[in-house]
DNA sequence: AGTGTTTCTTGATTCAAATCAAGATTTATG
DNA sequence: CATAAATCTTGATTTGAATCAAGAAACACT
């Protein structure tokens, strides 16, 4: 199975004990999802949380005024889902789709309990997690707000340069919270240099 | 002491025990800190983690062009810190200031592993507040990009209108990620309605 | 290959925030 | 209380992204 790139994204970011890996595997299922697919919508009770395999994610949010906006791509060796909803049994009001034919595993909120109950390196691996990805978001908000488009995509070539290839223009677009239009542009000054 | 706001906080997230509240706050120590005194600095590794008793927190970081960017408003009540600094012994990029004399109450990073390895409800607490601030955050990254500075300042008003009333404009300013010009005028615009 | 659909580019115009520049008001301090 | 310092407001101008509107290019499907 491909689910090694688990175990891997687990020891990378904890020192997870590979003998107690088979133990969590168990609890996980397997699905697919095809591309374009809306996995969950805002108002949904989120119900599963994801691991991805193979393919990727989008999970993003319609503002009040229509404007759909990107906040997170799941690709290969990443979580997707929304645990506030997961955990608490409320209503989402991100959506969750796919942009790609994307393979996941998952666990359901029975097993999720289970592991991390029963599973202390998978309590820590998450509480480790989180701790990073709270930076991460930090420092995100920070640069949302302080950053000119350019600088934005800039950085994202910096960080991220496979997602441009992998994705349609459009998508960066809703990512870099920008118009299509100004996105051309944007290439067009950043890559004549 | 006034340090029931930290019992409130824990129990108001998570069921914590009261019984076990006086082990939790002996981990703790006490410190003040001035008006605009700097707690600390991007390139600092961070060796405490505060709760605010009385009085207000800034955490902002400098953008690479100079601009001075508003993350975060920690009020009494609330954390403040840098946990992946503080855990893992790194530099942060952020900053940490004192917009008031300030009370806190904070653990250094001995009492913090045991507090967490020895009293369970704070980790869990901690767990599920964590997962509580990726949601918050994952929607402020969103709005951050998305919203105009009018309706930033709408939201402000709606979700936290006594900071508006505590703080100096300029320090709000930077938080909407407005000049402190353009903030007077959205202000004129939103109260002569 | 050929047609239709999706995605990307380019130009012209509009609109809102940044910037530059004083001035007014509030707050702190001797 | 007076003066200085800090903060906030207002106006004029510049700058850059959104929007509107076609077209061009890439891709998908028969």
């Amino acid at each position: 199975m491909d689910s090694d790139l688990l175990l891997k994204e687990l020891q990378a970011k904890h020192d997870f004990p590979t003998e107690e890996f088979p133990r969590l595997i168990d609890l996980f299922e397997e699905r697919s999802f095809k591309k374009n697919e809306i996995i969950f919508q805002s108002g949904d009770v989120v119900k599963e949380t994801y691991f991805v395999l193979k393919g990727i994610l989008r999970q993003y949010y319609i503002s009040p005024d229509g404007a759909d906006r990107t906040i997170y791509f799941a690709e290969e060796g990443a979580w997707a889902g929304e645990l506030m909803s997961f955990l608490h049994y409320t209503p989402t009001n991100l959506n969750l789709q796919a942009l790609e034919d994307t393979n996941v595993i998952f666990l359901n909120r029975k097993n999720w309990e289970v592991a991390m109950t029963t599973i202390p390196a998978f309590t820590m691996y998450h509480l480790k997690n989180h701790q990073r990805i709270i930076v991460k978001l930090k420092e995100e908000v920070g640069k949302a707000v302080n950053e000119t488009p350019d600088e934005k995509y800039r950085r994202l070539v910096k960080e991220k340069p496979h997602l441009l290839q992998r994705l349609p223009q459009y998508q960066i677009a809703t990512y870099l919270g920008v118009t299509p239009e100004t996105l051309s542009r944007i290439r067009k000054r950043n890559t004549m240099l």
